[in-house]
DNA sequence: GCCGTTTTCGGCCCGACTGTTTTCAGTCG
């Protein structure tokens, strides 16, 4: 897959023609392009070898000859040749925040800075004060933006950001007069990685709520400072934007501040075309400027003749097209989730043991939960031998039998070895109710090898789902060279399961390869936490957000169905690999 | 640079905050 480098080098080259002063529609086709690219599931190397780029909605004559010029040759001649006038470096100018291609293009004609050292240098010299449109304010602001990309730790995981948004709210209730408040953006649409925290609320005095706000004790540093609208930074370097509006425009602003901006976009777009206009106050007739909706979200959808989109799906994949139909799934949610399949005891290298990990998880009213603990070919975890396992099955039986609230599920998250073969005998894994697989070393492989390793996996007759399937950790690690088109073939041969694991860092597989499994290989998929802890039951929520993205529903989801159904489902597969 | 159940040319969302500006451009959400 070479989808993000390629959508990489469209954005850059939108990037320079910004600078360059290009006209900005040429450059909204780049960036968009680029966006299509990064969020298609098949591999864009595949697509062009098929002469199917076109395809794509975005992508027309200029666009995908340059494409295929790259991925024939590694580079672009319009590329070579911009850069000649534009230099590369000054991409990095323009990710300082209040920094944008105009203020770089000054900065390099009149000054010839094309780094931020060189910038740095400058603005201690005051040189950028006198330049035209700049003043004393603008370089101080510049300055700080400079120490804010600095300190910059990129993206934050989901799973961190919603406890702090959490806390952000909580604060805005108690110190002032709120009426409504909801968290928006990526957040509400519960992206794996967040870049701010985006907050609306309606109150009774915008300008005492902007005042608390700015005076939080975590802010470091003010951003912007409005009466509907403002920005802060904590000390941990995050952004929180802040907007305050009306209660009769909540639903409105809520639309339009959840996005994507994409989805808030396209919604516009055919707003206009059916005569009406959109903006976060309301939604209002062209003809008459009248007024239709906006106190609640719905209204939005509801006049443009949609059904009500979840903010999960708001990024732009086809959902504005399937409400325009009323052909929207029903999304799978928390509520229907009736067992984890993937936790761990402290039989292996969990915390907590078995009968505390029932208990909580009967507490999250769970029909069933499978303890998932390794297996001996992962010594550093503790991994189970086959006498292990004989010795844990007691265990497991004589808490069945005293306890009627959950059923515990014997089962194994076993290792898939270098040669593809499963680090435990046919004869031990027939005895389990439930076979995980995975690979947790040599992840580096090369593609053939990781491929090979897979299909002896998936060709066991015992293993019903694999876990985590690209290995990759958000921020730290890439996914494995695996080819994923090859995997969810197999996955689909052998009817074998995929896990959407549910760790804030993994979210593995992540939402639109899930889509793409489910929809074109009709693979089920379980969600499971993976947890080594009773806390970390709850990162269920963030695994069903990722299978909502996936626009899958319940029947895709093996842990919604009922214990009997669930093991007659995982069953099938050694029934009818072994005659 | 892309696109088209009204178009193959003329559109391509809409508004807040900041700073520099005598009326608005730049940046961002
Ligand atoms: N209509 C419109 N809405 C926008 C635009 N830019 C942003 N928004 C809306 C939709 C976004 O989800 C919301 C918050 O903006 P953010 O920049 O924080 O983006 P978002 O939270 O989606 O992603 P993030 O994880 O913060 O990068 O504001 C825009 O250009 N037009
Ligand atoms: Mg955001
Ligand atoms: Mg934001
Ligand atoms: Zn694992």
């Amino acid at each position: 897959m070479r989808n993000i480098e390629v959508a990489q080098i469209l954005r850059e080259i939108g990037i320079l023609l910004e600078i360059k002063g290009e006209n900005r529609f040429r450059v909204l086709a780049y960036q968009e392009a680029a966006r299509k690219i990064e969020n298609w599931p098949e591999a864009v190397e595949t697509l062009a070898e098929e002469g199917k780029l076109r395809e794509i909605s975005g992508i027309g004559e200029g666009l995908s000859t340059k494409i295929e010029e790259y991925l024939r040759t590694g580079k672009i001649d319009f590329l070579e040749e911009l850069t000649k006038e534009i230099p590369r470096e000054l991409i990095r100018l323009t990710e300082i925040p209040g920094v944008g291609p105009k203020i770089v293009r000054q900065i390099y004609s009149e000054l010839g800075i094309v780094n931020i050292e060189q910038l740095e240098q400058a603005i201690q010299e005051h040189l950028l004060q006198n330049l035209p449109g700049l003043g004393i304010k603008s370089e101080e602001k510049i300055r700080k933006g400079i120490d804010i990309i600095k300190k910059s730790t990129g993206r934050m995981l989901l799973g961190d950001a919603l406890p702090l948004a959490e806390e952000v709210v909580i604060f805005l209730r108690e110190n002032t007069q709120i009426k409504k408040i909801s968290t928006a953006g990526s957040l509400r649409r519960m992206k794996e990685t967040i870049g701010d925290i985006d907050i609306l609320a309606s109150t009774v005095d915008a300008n005492r709520m902007m005042e608390a706000f700015i005076n939080l004790p975590m802010v470091k540093q003010i951003i912007a400072h409005g009466t509907t609208k403002s920005s802060i930074l904590t000390y941990e370097g995050v952004q929180i934007d802040l907007r305050v509006v009306d209660n009769q425009s909540f639903g409105a602003a809520l639309q339009y501040f959840t996005g994507s901006k994409e989805h808030n976009v396209k919604l516009r777009e055919y707003a206009l075309k059916k005569g009406y206009k959109i903006n976060e106050y309301g939604i209002y007739r062209i003809d008459d400027g009248e007024r239709r909706g906006g106190e609640k979200e719905e209204d939005i959808y509801q006049i443009l003749g949609m059904e009500w989109i979840p903010p999960e799906m708001r990024e732009d994949q086809g959902e504005i097209e399937a409400a325009l139909q009323k052909r929207l799934p029903i999304l799978v949610d928390v509520k229907d989730i009736q067992g984890d399949l993937h936790v761990h005891s402290d039989w292996s290298d969990g915390l907590v043991s078995i009968e505390e990990m029932a208990k909580a998880a009967a507490q999250k009213g769970y029909q069933y939960i499978a303890i998932c603990d390794h297996s001996q070919g992962l010594a550093v975890a503790s991994g189970l031998t086959p006498e292990q396992i004989q010795q844990r099955k007691k265990e497991i039986i004589h808490w069945n039998n005293n306890h009627a609230e959950i059923f515990v599920l014997e089962g194994i998250e076993a290792n898939i070895l270098s040669d593809g073969t499963i680090d435990l005998p046919d004869e031990v894994l027939v005895q389990l109710p439930i076979v995980v697989a995975g690979i947790h070393t040599g992840l580096g492989q090369a593609t053939e090898k990781i491929n090979q390793r897979l299909e002896k996996a998936f060709k066991n007759p015992y293993v019903q789902i694999i876990s985590h399937p690209t290995g990759r950790l958000i921020n730290k690690r890439d996914a494995t060279q695996g080819d994923l088109a090859l995997l969810f073939k197999y996955a689909q041969q052998t009817t074998t399961a995929l896990e959407m694991n549910a760790q804030p860092e993994r979210l593995d597989l992540k939402d639109i390869d899930a889509r793409q499994a489910s929809e074109k290989y009709q693979i089920k998929l379980v969600v499971s936490t993976d947890s080594h802890d009773t806390l970390s039951l709850n990162l269920m929520r963030l695994g069903v957000a990722q299978a909502r993205r996936a626009w899958l529903t319940k029947n895709d989801i093996l842990n919604t169905y009922d214990k009997d159904q669930l093991l007659q489902t995982l069953h099938k597969k050694r029934d009818r690999l072994i005659i």
